[in-house]
RNA sequence: GGGCCGGUAGCUCAGGUGGUUAGAGCGCACGCCUGAUAAGCGUGAGGUCGCAAGUUCAACUCUUGCUCGGCCCA
């Protein structure tokens, strides 16, 4: 400290009142945040929230549970930073808004990685006791639940993590059957099948994700369908052709299909050429050609069918139109089976029916249907009352009571087996005895499903299945399907074009298979009675079954319980015990009844408030919850559903690990810290996609170090500031007043976007208000006062109140933003009084402004600068309080005085003039030593003003 | 291939029912301040509003096609 005391060399540092605050600029949140998080956990701020508001209005976030396997990714950050936000705003609301957070534990995922674990110790599944395997099952899972909370808790998601709710704990199991078993009691299920992905080796079914694609040859043939009747008559006798790359699906053949709006011809044979080989099949096809025989294929693809037919004949036959038709002028057109003398089966009528899948692409434009072996064609014979027939077994072989056989050693092959396909095969011979084969050959490439795990080709195979039907009438003469769509009609969507999205698929939704032939999941707990058919309902038998699972989870369901569920009044003799499981989707459906409505959560209440996931969740979890609710209760189990788009990489692609354009939360809370991410997640458009990178992050970054700063001059500002220093709205200068107006501005604003859970737009008002009109406004104006003010002049002390009044609201609006920042914040001013979390939305005084007179005002001031601008740029003027300005009379809003202008434009002068401009000159008044403005009483640089003199005798005193 | 959705400055976002030179914040460049200092203030440069047709006196805004990207299906 300077011994000087003439005004001229004092520094006068000293004197002026700076900002102190033992709060960072730096914010060092990675090494800071885990502290902060300690602390919580300490002080138990979820229980206490809870205390707190326990007799408030309720807000039920339902936490849609994320799949207990591997670590937290991006997409799972964004989703849970949302739904923390929604929670703590709404508990700054002042509700009570409990957070139980929920895992997905069963299905096959797991059981795959505890599968590879056996692999890789050189152990058979099939060999491991299936209790035995789940109970690995289950402890992968839970091992992976571990994981995630931790991972979930240091990004600072509040929630009930020593209580979280898993599908795999025994009680949810048993509820999850509970559910399933009102389905059954109100007869909302059946048995019927479906074709599914099959391999013949492993002899199970198989997920999409279990079947990789090859390029593979294939036999393709061309299997002539003599049409039997038809509206048409010259189609009577006509053969329909078609071509297949299956021949083995043949012999389950039950119709054959044509495109509706397709151009089919009507052909007659033409004589082969002259130079055809006399072979065996050239003298049959010209005895064809002789008799007038007629054909039928799609008029684009009859030459690559004359082609096919070149290769087997040695000379590319010709054809004479006959006639053209529509596909739909088949409509009513039957065709019998090559193999029809068979008789039974065979004999039956092949009708054509319309496809919309048949295309002109390959073949012949007519497909032949079986509907044991293709998705389309058992759609399509399902619409047209046509069964499936189950003849091919598990492990790829006809049964060996089919009518086609009997079997010989040849035809007692897999399906899959190349020799079964043969041009010389079972098949093909059979079909050319009877002439129905125009060609076969082995040279067709395409690429063909086969097993991930063996690389054995797969078929497409209908097995039993259990569903629950979309169409049937229940009690109140309400279809499911009816049911979920009015439910969704009663519910808010947010962004709304949700709800145009889920309607559309529930609308067009099949029934809803809920078996898998699986290990790890919910078993379907049903006795099907083997006389009938038909499952037993008997409520006794039902309790005992949900009491068995709940005493020993899954496994309650296994062979050595049946007996006792079953109970005296049975002979388990005579019951099936179903041994699927349940789609985990069921799991995820039944959430609601047994988290939200089970009372294990005393806090929770159904319906939820609000489900908040991703935009996929429209197919999985909301309907499967939605068609759940609706089958059981007849309502939707939320109020409001919220979804999220997709986060891609920094170009706007989908991340993978193969592109290695990844990343992951887990080092961005390394390296930038929890705050940073939740900031970026919440400054997102995340209704739609939206993308994360370095540049990115960097932005949030600043962003975030702009917010920060701002406290840490609230902090610096309020320095030493008590209650007795406060003054009342009345007596403050109007910018102070102005300053309360804008803050109940951005209130309104902030609750509004809490409604609507647009937290882009929050994040960004508030950061818009520190910026523009805190920081680039009302402190650099107050700058002066807060510095050179003393400590009892009005003027200071209405500044301090009102940057009292801001750190309050503004540390509230920010702490469901920036949890930990926000907490070290509150820290730093109060460090004795709990959390910012703690805390309630803040109470806004209300001040009166006249804010167009400010909009003005403030335009005006920016005109200033501008027009002093080129005054520093040749350095005449440096800072603006050496600029005297004139500014148009007719400009300056009414009220202002010329020394209100002055400070409000941190000039050394104001004054009016009668032009349009805006005229800055330098000033020659001297500068102040202490407050660095130049005043007229300041006879040399460096004295100090009237202001300031009083200030340092006051303080001289003291 | 089908359904739905999206593409506005380097980045993140605004732009009721079509109407003057398309906005903000950040970043960037330049300058000021050196008493919020790895901070604060100011000024400025950045956009053929994915592309192409069309409707219209007039289109970022409406229609169609294309393209790129995404989710869900096949």
């Amino acid at each position: 400290m300077t011994e000087k005391h003439s005004a001229k060399d004092r520094d006068f540092k000293d004197t002026v009142f700076l900002p102190k605050t033992d709060f960072p600029m730096k914010a060092g949140l990675p090494a800071k945040e885990p502290g902060i998080l300690a602390r919580w956990q300490d002080m138990n701020l979820y229980e206490k929230l809870r205390e707190a508001r326990a007799d408030r209005e309720k807000f039920i976030l339902h936490d849609g549970p994320p799949y207990a396997n591997g670590d937290m990714h991006i997409g799972h950050a964004l989703n849970h930073v949302l739904k923390d936000m929604v929670v703590r705003t709404q508990s700054l609301l002042g509700k009570n808004a409990p957070y139980v957070p929920g895992w997905d534990c069963h299905g096959l995922p797991i059981e795959w990685k505890v599968e590879e674990q056996y692999r890789k110790k050189k152990k058979n599944k099939d060999e491991v006791p299936a209790k035995e395997f789940r109970a690995e099952c289950r402890a992968y899972a839970q091992h992976w639940v571990d994981v995630q909370r931790e991972q979930l808790k240091r990004l600072g998601i509040n929630g009930d993590w020593d209580h979280p709710y898993l599908t795999m704990q025994f009680e949810s199991e048993a509820t999850i059957v509970a559910e399933l078993l009102k389905f059954a009691e109100s007869g909302q299920l059946y048995r019927g099948a479906k074709p599914v992905m099959w391999s013949p080796v492993e002899k199970t079914a198989l997920a999409e994700a279990e079947v990789e694609y090859e390029d593979i040859t294939s036999t393709q043939i061309d299997v002539a369908f003599e049409i039997t009747d038809a509206p048409a008559e010259d189609l009577v006798g006509a053969y329909a052709v078609i071509w297949t790359t299956t021949p083995w699906t043949i012999p389950v053949n039950q119709a054959l299909a044509y495109g509706p709006d397709v151009d089919y011809v009507l052909l007659t044979i033409g004589d082969l050429p002259e130079d055809a080989p006399d072979t065996a099949l050239t003298l049959v096809w010209r005895a064809l050609a002789q008799d007038g025989t007629r054909i039928l294929a799609a008029e684009q693809l009859v030459a690559p069918f004359a082609q096919r037919l070149g290769k087997m004949l040695g000379a590319t036959p010709t054809f004479d139109v006959v006639r053209s038709l529509k596909g739909s002028d088949l409509a009513g057109t039957v065709a019998r089976h090559p193999m029809h003398e068979l008789g039974g089966f065979y004999a039956a009528p092949r009708p054509l029916l319309p496809g919309d899948f048949v295309t002109t692409e390959s073949g012949t434009g007519l497909v032949h249907m079986a509907p044991d072996h293709g998705e389309d064609d058992f759609d399509l014979c399902k619409a047209h009352g046509i069964e499936p027939k189950f003849v091919v077994e598990g492990d790829g072989r006809y049964r060996e009571d089919w009518l086609w056989l009997p079997r010989t050693d040849e035809r007692s092959m897999s399906v899959i087996h190349p020799k079964f396909n043969a041009p010389d095969g079972p098949v093909c011979s059979d079909l050319r005895e009877v002439g129905a084969l125009l060609s076969a050959s082995t040279d067709y490439q395409h690429s063909y499903p086969h097993s991930w795990r063996s690389k054995a080709k797969v078929i497409f195979r209908c097995t039993p299945q259990w569903f629950v039907p979309m169409d049937q009438k229940e009690g109140d003469e309400r279809t499911l399907r009816e049911k979920a769509l009015s439910a969704l009609d009663e519910t808010r969507f947010v962004p709304a074009k949700g709800r145009n999205r889920i309607g559309s698929m529930v609308e067009g939704r099949p029934d809803w298979v809920l078996s898998r032939q699986r290990a790890w999941g919910v078993p379907i707990t049903l006795f099907v009675d083997r006389k009938t058919g038909q499952y037993l309902v008997d409520p006794a038998v039902n309790a005992r079954i949900v009491e068995s699972i709940r005493t020993h989870g899954v496994d309650g369901w296994d062979e050595e319980h049946a007996a006792a569920i079953l109970g005296p009044d049975y002979n388990l003799d005579d019951y099936e015990r179903v041994t699927d499981i349940l789609d985990v989707w069921f799991d995820s459906g039944s959430t609601h009844a047994f988290v939200l409505e089970s009372g294990r959560w005393p806090d929770l209440t159904w319906p939820a408030d609000l489900y908040l996931e991703g935009s996929d969740q429209h197919r999985g979890w909301f309907q499967s919850s939605l068609l759940e609710s609706c089958g059981t209760r007849g309502r939707a189990p939320y109020k409001a559903v919220l979804t999220h788009g997709f986060t891609m990489d920094a170009k706007g692609m989908k991340m993978s690990k193969s592109l290695g354009n990844t990343i992951s939360p887990l080092d961005t809370m390394r390296d930038y810290g929890a705050d940073i991410i939740r900031l970026w997640a919440l400054s997102v458009d995340y209704t739609e996609d939206h993308r994360i990178g370095p540049e990115i992050l960097k932005g949030v970054a600043d962003n975030y170090r702009k917010l920060r700063n701002t406290f840490r001059y609230l902090l610096g500002a309020l320095d030493g500031f008590t209650e007795a220093e406060r003054l009342p709205v009345a007596e403050m200068p109007e910018l102070e007043r102005y300053v309360l107006s804008l803050l109940g501005d951005l209130d309104a604003k902030l609750k509004a976007c809490v409604d609507d859970f647009d937290f882009n737009t929050y994040t960004r008002a508030l950061s818009d208000f520190c910026n523009e009109d805190l920081s680039a406004f009302f402190f650099d104006i107050r700058k002066d006062n807060l510095y050179c003010d003393a400590p009892t002049d009005t003027g200071r002390r209405a500044y301090r109140t009102v940057l009292d009044t801001l750190f309050h609201a503004l540390v509230r609006y920010a702490a469901p933003v920036l949890v930990f920042t926000s907490e070290e914040v509150w820290g730093t001013r109060y460090p004795d009084e709990g959390s910012v979390h703690l805390l309630e939305w803040p109470e806004v005084p209300a001040a009166d402004a006249n804010n167009a007179r400010w909009d003005a005002l403030r335009d005006l001031r920016e005109k200033v600068t501008e027009a002093i601008e080129p005054y520093r740029r040749e350095k005449t003027i440096r800072s603006s309080l050496q600029a005297e300005v004139e500014v148009p009379a007719s400009a300056v809003p009414e009220g202002f005085s010329d020394e209100d202008l002055a400070n409000l434009f941190i000039t050394a002068t104001v004054t009016r003039g009668q032009g349009d401009a805006v005229i800055v000159k330098p000033t020659d008044m001297a500068k102040c030593g202490r407050c660095w403005r130049h005043l007229p009483e300041v006879a040399e640089d460096g004295d100090a003003c009237h202001r300031c003199e009083a200030v340092l005798e006051g303080m001289e005193a003291a």
